[in-house]
DNA sequence: TAATTTTACATCGTACACGATATAATCTTA
DNA sequence: TAAGATTATATCGTGTACGATGTAAAATTA
């Protein structure tokens, strides 16, 4: 298969949709957590520590998948804000151990109806559930092919 | 429909997989695009450029769905690496126009083979081309609903 | 058990993103 | 046509992202 001209058109590659979503998804949370006093990046550390708290920055890292070098001014930011504190662990002074404050959990209160929102925007476009459902699972597909992909790039 | 603790799990939102994805691929490209020694933004830049050139920017700005607050600085550092030169239109002072360098149009025959190489990388997930297609649609819809989303919030 | 390797975070530098705001040029309209 | 509104781009400040590298603790191994 030849390599085409038209191959580097904007509309025709899948990465720029993936990309330009992704902002306007960030764009569409941010008046909404505006609210909580948050960024989407914060709020995505927020939703971990909710299910589960006490969690080391590796951990927080395999989940978001998001580096030490990221997270570490990402939870300083948080810590300042009193949403949570970060504590070396006893048994193994590496690792850094991170909690959620009152102010941390009470938050979660507040963000409960955000999902509901988010969902209601996006539905607008009139996309049933079954197309829905398919587009989930599909991304979730490429997601985790990208993380082999990225995985096997070291 | 009320509002469940269970729609604040990581695994059931979309738009955390959109945005771990986008970074994911984002990855993906960099070592092709070292070879150019550009980034991925750039990258996108040339794309618009190679298929037309002498584009204001806010030409550019409507088909990346980037401010100028992003692009100015990026296409000076894109001007620095001489890939392109930005000129005051002559006809209305307040547009800039943006224009490919013989090295910039150069760089195009370089990056033919890449959309295949990432496309080859994302196919060993074994999704097959209908599934693909409806991905594509799907993601498409979803990205002009949302442009319309974030229009109306201004 | 001393030397080596690995692990867990942190620091540094560069490059986006973007809200808020500034500035100059053009357009509109009273 | 002068004043106000709009448009096009730029500047500033803050917050991610991430490659490269540093550092100390723990695990492995010679």
């Amino acid at each position: 298969m030849a390599n085409k001209a038209e191959d580097l058109w904007l509309e025709n590659q899948i990465c720029f949709p993936l990309y330009a979503t992704s902002r306007l998804i960030t764009k569409l949370y941010t008046p909404l957590l505006d609210e909580l006093d948050i960024t989407y990046p914060q709020y995505l550390v927020l939703l971990v520590l909710w299910k589960e708290d006490n969690k080391t920055v590796t951990d927080i890292s395999a989940q978001l998948l998001l580096e030490s070098n990221t997270l570490t001014p990402l939870l300083k930011r948080m810590e300042a804000k009193e949403l949570l504190y970060r504590k070396r662990s006893e048994e193994d002074e590496r690792k850094v151990l991170v909690s959620l404050t009152k102010k941390g959990k009470a938050l979660k209160r507040k963000a409960l109806c955000i999902p509901n929102k988010i969902v209601a925007q996006l539905s607008d476009g009139s996309s049933n559930a079954k197309e829905a459902t398919q587009f989930h699972a599909s991304l979730h597909k490429l997601m985790e092919t990208l993380k082999q992909q990225v995985a096997e790039m070291d």
